[in-house]
DNA sequence: AAAGTTGATACCTTGAAAGTATCAACCACC
DNA sequence: GGTGGTTGATACTTTCAAGGTATCAACTTT
């Protein structure tokens, strides 16, 4: 029962002509009386009747047909699936991300890239940074976008950093906040002594970066408010109960109109995102596709 | 893309351990490694990631498995269904029939027989003696259930006959005519002279029959009405139009008792079934088990 | 560190599929 | 009623891929 056997008897199930049927399979024509002679012997049946050299298919043949074809059509759709998987027109991509970028950066960088790639879908997984770069590791992943601060460790031997990305720090405050009446003009940090702070959690890198820039000028680091989602730091500041520091690239346009993000003079540190993945995992083409875009975008922050 | 290789594939999918799939399938572990291997080259997709000697399913080798699985179930179908072809149990049986024994005999064995053989299709074709043997011959029928009278010219070389049943003909008539009054005494064929008789139309080989037997006598055939149909023939007799002579096996139960049929004493001539079939025809084993059961029944007649 | 896995590679053997040459039967056409 | 021309089947040879054995390198477990 092999596929070209089939192929032969299809050929030869259509045409009822054996010579034809083999040229239209590239073969010699014995070629095809043999095959489907031991196709008749594996099956047990008479496929056709040769009656005075007049082909024409049994009953058996006839339903055999039936089988052979939607056999064959189902490996045919599974080589075409396979070939839309190679060429990266289809697939599934497993991108971790932190939640700034992944809440707001990505799905509006996903919407317009289905316009060119209907067919390749995200599975998209937002984590803190620690937690990303060990489903990375444990390949549950096939890359992450992941905030880092220089100072910590070198990552494990097996992940990658793909590119590194910087995005200045800015302070975020009520539009009516007296320090958003100069807009545009940079501050200096120490404006921001006394000033209550609403920050993420302890563990973000986001957290970690502030404490650092705090710490170098001897500032105290005391939020009035600590929330482990983004979402929720901005709707303090909406508020009107303190201001927070942040990447703008993490904002939501529509947030844009309700903050106000002020650039900080003398901050010489950055936040910094990375695209880690893998060592040894081969990445799928729809996931370089993925991959690139993701890059490309971050390259123009 | 061999069937072989798809199910070496299925089985590293089931157990994602090369070793213990190549066992279940009978064939040394270096086998299933190149035929995955050269699977995957065909297909131009990795279906496995052997990472560390570890193995797991890539996203096409996950797809693939559907595609695979699916296509190897059909040609198991197929294979399955060519078995229950081979074995008889079950069919498409062509039989061509003359009226009488097509339109009542066959309908009852039929009924019983399906209690046996549920998957046996019957495509029953009712025709004349002359017409079916034409069918016989272009090979569109398995086999037919003819009239015969033994004058008629030897049957063409490809027909070969498969066995000879006869019936008595015996008169039918009204239950109110007077030849019913002595019913199971046996009439003289002199006896009808002068009755009206109601025949099938010439060409039919039971009226062939009749014409012989009244020649033989001196008789001269003058039916009073003639149909194409021994439904309408019956009809008539039932009306008390006049008699008619016919085989009693060709007589619906309900008939039999609206009708009187009355033995022939002096007859010698018999109405002669066949079973004729194609010499090169190779039968399928439902229409052989189909044909044995008529056989067996008209033996019984 | 040692023993036992695992999948991959190298090399050889074998068998089935493909090719060539030819045949016998059939058909159609003078 | 021969006579090409066609059909599918058969005999024989060639070739190439599937299968087997031995072995390796990498990893896991004890």
């Amino acid at each position: 029962m092999e596929v070209p056997k089939l192929n032969y008897f299809l050929a030869a199930a259509q045409t009822l002509n054996f010579r034809r049927a083999a040229e239209m399979c590239n073969v010699a024509q014995p070629v095809l009386s043999r095959q489907i002679a031991t196709l008749e012997t594996e099956l047990g049946v008479e496929l056709f009747s040769r009656v005075k050299k007049r082909v024409r298919l049994t009953e058996a043949g006839q339903e055999f047909v039936v089988f052979a074809q939607q056999a064959i059509e189902k490996l045919q759709q599974g080589q075409q699936a396979m070939s839309e998987l190679k060429s990266g027109e289809r697939g599934l991509v497993l991108v971790g991300s932190i939640e700034g970028y992944g809440t707001e950066a990505l799905p509006r960088l996903f919407a317009g890239f289905r316009k060119h790639h209907p067919d390749i879908r995200l599975q998209l997984t937002i984590r803190g940074t620690d937690e990303l770069l060990q489903l990375v590791e444990q390949q549950e992943l096939d890359f992450a976008v992941v905030g880092m601060t220089f100072d910590q460790g070198k990552p494990p031997e097996t992940l990658v950093v793909q590119s590194v990305f910087r995005d200045q720090l800015h302070v975020l405050v009520h539009p009516e906040h007296p320090l958003a009446q100069n807009p545009g003009e940079p501050l200096r940090l120490e404006q921001l002594e006394g000033e209550p702070l609403v920050l993420l959690r302890e563990g973000f890198v986001a957290r970690r970066v502030i404490e650092r820039v705090f710490a170098q000028r001897g500032m105290v680091v005391q939020p009035v408010a600590e929330v482990d989602m983004m979402e929720g730091v901005l709707a303090f500041v909406r508020s009107g109960v303190g201001v927070t520091l942040v990447p703008p690239s993490m904002i939501r346009a529509s947030q844009r109109r309700e903050v106000v993000a002020l650039p900080i003079a003398d901050l010489k540190e950055d936040f910094v995102f990375a695209v880690v993945q893998h060592r040894f995992r081969a990445l799928s083409p729809a996931t370089n596709v993925v991959m690139r875009t993701v890059l490309n975008e971050l390259n123009e922050i």
